[in-house]
DNA sequence: CGTAAACCTTCGAGTTGGAGGAAGGTCAAT
DNA sequence: ATTGACCTTCCTCCAACTCGAAGGTTTACG
């Protein structure tokens, strides 16, 4: 299988998955004799796997430490749900942040009069200076 | 006023002020005999402004906008309605995917034992070769 | 058979918003 | 005279790709 077909079945980009390779994330493919990348099953599945993982929000570091415990026989799922649970906090942490944002936007928005003249109190708020 | 005066202020980093300086974001400011920078008033207000921009969430390109709609004697109100407004629109679609991430991992903690064993839901689920 | 489209390759640089460090000049106090 | 705290510029690095250039290969079509 070739790097675009994985592409389609994974639903990465092509250069994403030779940039994957290339930070050593996953298994380099052998080549053909042409040069070309032939993928197997093997890779297709690792591929599987951070996709999901990137959508799930962890990072390549993270990838690479759920990636390992993904094929350790040892592993123990505390370990994972450790992983996760950090995961978990930083999200809610990160919505916290954003809801306090937009909280401020939509009071300034209500001062802002939204026509055609000057006055502005998001502008006004923006221009103080202090906290 | 010297850089390390103007960053206490502000609370932005001296290297944060003379990046913003780099990028044509703020006023040069003059230079003394020694080749030290030489704030005065209107920088330092220039750059709470950015600061203040920064913290809601605005992208440096979006600060221009805003900075360049501040000294605009002619500017409508409208339209910093409608970037402030676009911004929230933004940080609810941030918020939104925020919260199905943290609602997909949350479930999978549930089914995930968290103990010595290796079997592990969460792990089970980012190697599926699927959506 | 020629050629054009659609693949594939590597390499280098750009993106965002700075942070960090090196190397060196300046200034105030001891 | 020297120490320490400033200041300067310049360069590199971070995440996680993404894009483009320049070039090789394969496939399809007339």
């Amino acid at each position: 299988m070739k790097i675009s077909e994985v592409a389609k079945q994974t639903g990465l980009n092509a250069k994403t998955i030779r940039y994957y390779e290339r930070i050593s994330l996953v298994d380099r493919p052998p080549r053909l004799e042409n040069g070309y990348r032939e993928y197997a099953d093997q890779h297709v599945q690792q591929l599987w796997f951070l996709r999901h993982a990137r959508q799930f929000g962890f990072s390549i570091d993270e990838c690479r430490e759920l990636l390992s415990l993904w094929v350790n026989p040892n592993r123990r799922s505390a370990e994972v749900h450790s992983l996760v649970s950090d995961k978990v906090r930083d999200i809610e942490k990160h919505i916290r942040e954003l809801r306090e944002m937009k909280k401020m936007l939509t009071e300034l928005l209500k001062k802002c009069p939204g026509d055609d003249s000057s006055e502005c109190a998001i502008i006004d708020k923006l221009a103080l200076n202090k906290d």
